[in-house]
DNA sequence: TTTTTTGCAAAGGGTTTGCATCCCC
DNA sequence: GGGGATGCAAACCCTTTGCAAAAAA
């Protein structure tokens, strides 16, 4: 994650602390698990400043807001350009670190400014893939 | 969109409505747009149905649901594979068909048995860079 | 002091669910 | 008659917003 330092942000204890929860973070939390976890030294957090907090970090490039999880944003301190994949079965986000040539058609380039790209693999993690396999189901 | 018959579904007129909305559709509507669509025909047409036909339709293969809009989901009846680009600026979403060499690192193949992928690619289309440029703002 | 940020609570948008009714086989 | 589908409304979840109080610069 970059740093605050020198993008105009205050840094609040608040925001102090849902940086800290995310530095170097590799759950790839959503806002309520952010919430979850900065309220344990933090009691009197609210919901509005986690969201307000993200919203101004993504905003300013220094965490990711995946939406690969159909159920609700998860977010990635890690801005370097990287992929996902997600388990199907659990949910379980995991990056993908690789680079991928990716061309879109002549029609395509012609119609829209790119800015980025991001690949979404689905896939069953092996934790899940055992509970499923033994039994036979 | 592959087809409904032999695949245990009762065609009902309202899910002859969604089909008949759906097929050829390639604006990647969102379940409200195809229920506003939908209702014209069939005034009587509730949300639930609407749902729980396009979950069942997902949970068949018969169409894809994209989680690229984050605020809402997306159905798209073209379920051979291709990849999309959302315009930054209106939501607008386009297919983009190419074929990828999508090779995952050991570590994430040695942990996931993969079903599958998608691109998402990020832009800017034609109509809102238009809309924003001459102005000079 | 001036501006920003916080916390609370309510509202908002999208989606799901419970349940009675309805329809078709 | 029985299983599935529908329609309605309420519930649910995640996210955003308005506003007064508090904190930072």
């Amino acid at each position: 994650m970059k740093t605050v330092s020198g993008s105009g942000l205050k840094l609040t204890p608040q925001r102090m602390a849902i940086l800290g929860c995310l530095e170097g973070n590799r759950c790839h939390p959503s806002a309520e698990e952010i919430f979850r976890q900065v309220s344990q030294a933090y009691p009197m957090m609210s919901f509005a400043t986690v969201y307000n907090t993200l919203s101004m970090l993504r905003d300013r490039g220094l965490v990711l807001e995946l939406t690969i999880d159909p159920t609700r944003k998860r977010y990635d301190p890690n801005v370097t350009p990287h992929h996902h994949v997600i388990c199907l079965a659990c949910g379980k986000i995991a990056d993908v670190h690789a680079e991928y040539d990716l061309n879109v058609p002549a029609d395509i380039a012609d119609a829209f400014v790119m800015s980025g790209n991001h690949v979404e693999f689905y896939g069953t993690c092996r934790a899940c893939g055992n509970a499923a396999q033994p039994k036979g189901e």
